[in-house]
DNA sequence: GCATGCGATTAACCTCGATCATGACGATTC
DNA sequence: GAATCGTCATGATCGAGGTTAATCGCATGC
């Protein structure tokens, strides 16, 4: 099912059987996108939305001389712009980073999954806020890390990432990304991250080669770029959630 | 009303008075906290959720040596952890930075409300959204700009935030900051914020003094922090939302 | 009166990453 | 086969901002 990937594995808000089915029952259509389109712009009113079902996309704001700063890439089961339900315009564009199949949301759909679904409801409220949660990461990344830890924290989130989505042994995976690519994920220009990959590659800790990367040391890297799973939420019953005075479940 | 600045002229979605009443009504408890004061650990599992009444509070991450990089502020009329709703565990710690007033809303209150209130729901969906979308301007301001853009950025937001709360007139404002607080809010150091606050005020942008920001010139200042308040989503008479293909309302 | 402590300020020094430039390699097109 | 373009690679130079440290102003407490 083109859902499939939605939420997957996710702390306590995986999908009911049935919920999954509205929601799969919601889609309007389904399509193919080439590479590096745009597919709505900031501050377009929207009245649906998109579920990415194979490829890479992103969102991103461009400053005045046309750079970009991407704030956010998206893997195969990631409602991109979900958040348009609520907010109704964007104040960022969405595009395409690499051949993409899509499925469409009409926010009409939505307003009846809000009506009459308000557990289902919270669930993609969830969603969203997953999103919000990895901004934050990404905050701590381009406040805090060098450039060296700023690459090897993307290289370990998206990792997992991919992993829950089925896309990645855990060793390695094919990103569709340029050096270009990471640099406006990182804040860096590309000429640098030329030379931090070379350096993660001396070091020992990973490569990345047409647009593929391979985990060398994972715990290396992970102690490299701080990088902490637990903002994904993901179930991972080998790393239970934090100690913490929660009730049972 | 305790509620009385929670999304008030934001597009679209401030709240009817029932909504309104009804909220209120879900407040359990009010207190004040004193200034630095943890309200809540990363990592926590939670049943309630925080409106801030008066004062401000922040949302940050720690990194390996105890340095914290802020992921949002919060002002008077903000839900400030509305996400640990459908999150339920915080990926950050969230704190007062001033003597502060809250309101509690316990879960079960929202989850009343998610089962009974759709239009209301989507409206709580939306106020934290809103804060992804701030998210993500400190995603750009920390990508893409220079430590000088990036306080003057910082201070244009704060700036247009506390106009629509009724707690700045557009010139001038309190925040009761230091200059250590903004470097963790811009990814600096406080020397360099420093040097930072002397540029702009040499420049007649802005002054920033025992914790008050003067705007001199709001133009430049927005110009140098590449400043574009649409991502705020707030209601202004003068500067309708921009052209697109938006069905007539 | 003095001690204490926080925040702001400023200087000296140095590093990380930007900038500019050049070239290699492979894929595509004509 | 030549030309073009996207991506990767690498060197040289420079400047923004970090680091360290010293000082000052001011409030608070004893």
């Amino acid at each position: 099912m083109l859902t499939d990937r939605f939420l997957r594995d996710r702390r306590g808000v995986s999908l009911e059987a049935g919920e999954r089915a509205r929601l799969e029952a919601a889609i309007s259509t389904t399509s193919t996108v080439e590479s590096r389109k745009i597919i709505a712009r900031a501050g377009e009113w929207l009245d649906q939305s998109t579920l990415l079902v194979e490829g890479i996309m992103s969102r991103y704001l461009d400053d005045r001389d046309g750079l970009r700063q991407l704030v956010a890439i998206h893997l195969p089961g990631d409602f991109v712009d979900l958040h348009a339900y609520p907010l109704k315009h964007l104040d960022h564009d969405v595009g395409t980073m690499t051949p993409a199949t899509i499925a469409i949301v009409p926010h009409v759909e939505l307003d009846a999954i809000t009506e009459e679904m308000p557990e289902l409801t919270r669930k993609l409220w969830f969603a969203t806020l997953l999103d919000a949660a990895i901004h934050r990461a990404w905050l701590f990344r381009l406040g805090r890390l060098d450039a060296i830890g700023r690459v090897a924290h993307f290289f370990c989130e998206t990792n997992v990432r991919l992993q829950s989505a089925g896309l990645s042994d855990g060793r390695q995976f094919t990103l569709g990304l340029t050096q270009a690519d990471v640099a406006e994920i990182c804040g860096l220009t590309t000429v640098h991250v030329n030379r931090v990959v070379r350096h993660l590659r001396e070091e020992g800790l990973c490569t990345f080669r047409n647009g593929k990367v391979e985990i060398l040391d994972a715990a290396k890297l992970a102690r490299r770029g701080q990088f902490d799973p637990a903002y994904l939420y993901i179930d991972d019953p080998a790393s239970p959630p934090p100690p913490d005075q929660r009730p049972r479940r």
